[in-house]
DNA sequence: ATTATCTATAGATCTATAGATAATGC
DNA sequence: ATTATCTATAGATCTATAGATAATGC
């Protein structure tokens, strides 16, 4: 079982962690705790590596800088959402021959699973959607995913009942005004961290679906009509 | 007219900048652009004094440090709300022996003078609020003028029909969401900064209220109403 | 030979302070 | 005398690289 005293290389200085991770996944891993906790810029590399388990030397052995950890953990937090909103997209939720769920239930479903992906790590990543150093070019990649994303909260919402025969500026709004809902659960999950994800999620799901325009009466509806979709081919 | 020539002091070593603005506010005009611009700790005291106008070592004449210019900063962001949302909650914004305005018409009024507010200055000052720095004992003001901010939102919400029958737990989620929902501005105004602040605004508190549960038709009346609204006194 | 790690360090910051200086004010 | 500024710098970082070292693998 030990694979522990089988390993190539210098030992380390001071003990490897238990976590069983490895030594890449550490690296991120104590990256996510430092970069959302202490904030990026504040961070050190050496924290960093040293929260790992290694010297900070080291960690060039992984990673190019810390931009390139930035980057890991940015892409990997938004990449899931975007193949589940593709295929919510194409695919829409019904076996063959079902009929396709409605647009309502498909946002809802999106909804739910994006606020649960946001908040249910340990650590509040989204949060750094927010620094500015994301608009520098060397993160541009993550920019566009996550644009991607936004255009497909747009389709399905341009497919809703409610928004159905808004504009193109009010539909656009409408979208951002969803998308920003749901990107808040940033602040609001650091507000009050005990909550259950669960129904934190749920709740925002359908308060994005009241943003949307969806009647009250009909929310009942939809998210029964959501509980039955099937997580989609992405 | 020209006060330039009688400066007591030293004179600068580049010339002062033509802004007006007196030395103290250059540094915090300086302050708001680079924190919000290239992050709080990634911006040097260098970087902003010598955007002010002035040496490095002498921002430390007016200010003690890089965190009071960030406290000064935050505190002038939420202040005026948080006025504003006492104004409300007391007085009710009619005059004397007129009809009280309803609680709806009062937080439309309050999500949209805090969505002109956090987006309306040059700079997106609201995006400080995510800092990490700001958890520390240092802003631990900022915070508990936020809290009661936070506070003066659930007060509203409690009297609308809508919430009025929830539960606790239930009309703090819908708090947290509305309250989430208007701070979530700072993100979607920085994806479109083009977009007139007034109609976001009112677009934002329409949004607010659907998530308190107000039902779409009764919105035009709400909006109405606030209209009719004055600025409280504070 | 390959790998993962280490130690050491150059070079580039950045913050905060000490102390000088050049105006105005009286 | 007071004020606003300056110059200079000590001391504390932090990043990225160079090069040594101690394992395993063959």
């Amino acid at each position: 079982m030990s694979t522990a005293g089988r390993r190539v290389g210098r030992p380390r200085a001071s003990p490897r962690p238990e976590s069983g991770l490895s030594a890449r996944e550490e690296l991120l891993a104590a990256a996510s705790e430092l970069f959302t906790s202490r904030g990026y810029a504040a961070t050190s590399t050496r924290a960093v590596a040293e929260r790992a388990g290694m010297r900070q030397a080291t960690m060039y052995h992984y990673f190019a800088g810390k931009e390139d950890l930035l980057a890991a953990l940015l892409e990997g937090t938004v990449t899931p959402s975007l193949t589940l909103a593709r295929g919510l997209l194409e695919d829409d939720g019904a076996g063959a021959g079902e009929r396709p769920a409605p647009a309502e239930a498909r946002l809802w479903y999106l909804c739910r699973s994006d606020v649960e992906l946001l908040c249910g790590g340990p650590h509040n990543l989204g949060g750094l959607y927010l620094l500015p150093e994301i608009r520098t070019e060397r993160f541009a990649d993550f920019g566009r995913v996550r644009g991607e994303l936004k255009c497909a909260y747009g389709k399905l919402l341009a497919a809703t009942a409610s928004c159905g025969s808004l504009g193109t500026g009010e539909l656009r709004l409408r979208t951002d005004l969803v998308f920003g809902l749901i990107e808040s659960v940033i602040l609001v999950h650091r507000s009050a961290p005990d909550r259950s994800v669960q129904v934190f999620a749920s709740a925002t799901a359908d308060a994005a679906l009241r943003v949307a325009g969806v009647p009250e009466e009909d929310l009942a509806a939809v998210r029964e009509a959501a509980g039955t979709l099937s997580r989609p081919a992405g």
